[in-house]
DNA sequence: CTGGAAACAGAACGAATGTTCTGTGGCGCG
DNA sequence: CGCGCCACAGAACATTCGTTCTGTTTCCAG
């Protein structure tokens, strides 16, 4: 695929977890290990000059943690692909370090083999994760709508005019595109509140925003 | 791994296609074709008295589309795991997929040997993707936050004070939780206001509760 | 045709919000 | 030290909201 080979560099505190991973870097072909690093904050000082293609980093490091590296570090990489590696699979771990800039995400029993598969996918441009952790991430846009029950007792007159409050428009802003009066318009949003069973605007348009 | 065969259904349309994949899935170890539809609306109307362990899925399906035709199916099967099938990367359409209830989404060129890898994978409880699928999905929780200048204008009490009227709390009810006077509120919330651009609450909790 | 839902409208009132002032005390920095 | 930033506080005032009433009209289903 690839004739140069991928550099790579391992964030990695626990020395012998460290350690193995060099070696498979190692041994591997069409890899090379550009450097090794025990800590946060030793990799957000060195590592940059090194600018390897892929960074494994260890979430769970002691003192910065591995998202915050990852953060820094993408932020003056941008070219660089991060794949993390957890021994847990924590949900918000798992989406704090997306949202940092990773783009693959292991969990730290992965066979070798796939390890190495890992990083030749996320230097071409995927994005690889064990099974678990791609269905967490898949999960999350599932859960985004439940209570919706709510929302189908409105009437669509209802719903029109809670999609204008929720684009931060006045009663009397939304009177005037909807050509209607004032008073109406304080007639839907009360009855948009009992629906929603909620006692403010805020409420509703926390509501409104957050499924949907 | 699983003693009874999955059993597998197919819904697409272009004839060629689908019996294509029959036949890849009646050849298969460990798989059995439950059925095979041609429209979104005879699935359906027929799939659910299958109850299959998984459905393969064409998204881009004429009259009802696999988007839909999988919302409706998942309702009534939520133990069955949908796999959708793409010609296209269409960012929307996988999103949609996904929230409708998708848990894996393969593009139509894979190899027939990754199509029933990923058929028991996300029978296994995965979410099997295509490389440049998985990818987009992970960038989708990167984009969330590009315009935070304006947040970090904010002084960490001011965002205190933001964050609590995003959950919908009054100004009264602020003053209570952090011990301080409905005047300081008053206060922090119109700098907030300022440093925002925003004039009302309603817009400062939209622009808080998009980028963030 | 009778009843109910939905959309519309007016009035009146208190509560919450937003604005514009002024002023205090603490804290860091040149 | 003086300056600016932050957090805090009070006051006065206009605006906007939220609630509780009472109505009209239309339209649809029983």
């Amino acid at each position: 695929m690839k004739k140069n080979p991928i550099a790579v560099a391992v964030v990695e505190d626990v020395k012998g977890t460290r350690e193995n991973l060099v070696e498979l870097l190692k041994r591997a072909a069409g890899l090379n290990c550009a450097g090794a690093f025990a800590s946060g904050e030793a990799a957000v000082r060195d590592l940059p000059t090194l600018a390897p293609d892929v960074v494994l980093m260890d979430v769970n490091l002691p003192g910065m943690s591995g998202v915050q590296c990852t953060a820094q570090l993408k932020a003056r990489l941008p070219k660089t692909q991060f794949l993390m590696l957890t021994a847990y699979e924590n949900s918000e771990l798992i989406f704090e370090s997306l949202r940092a800039g990773a783009s693959g995400y292991l969990m730290k029993n992965t066979e070798p083999n796939e390890i190495l598969a890992a990083i030749e996918q996320v230097h071409a441009g995927g994005s690889p994760m064990s099974m678990q952790i791609a269905r967490k991430v898949v999960s999350h846009f599932q859960e985004i709508k439940k209570p919706s029950l709510e929302f189908e007792q409105l009437t669509p007159r209802e719903l029109e005019i809670l999609s204008l409050l929720a684009k931060g428009f006045l009663y009397k802003e939304i009177a005037d595109q909807l050509k209607i009066s004032l008073h109406t318009v304080r007639g839907h949003v009360h009855l948009v509140y009992e629906k929603l069973h909620v006692q403010s605007r805020s409420e509703a348009i926390i509501k409104f925003l957050g499924q949907k």
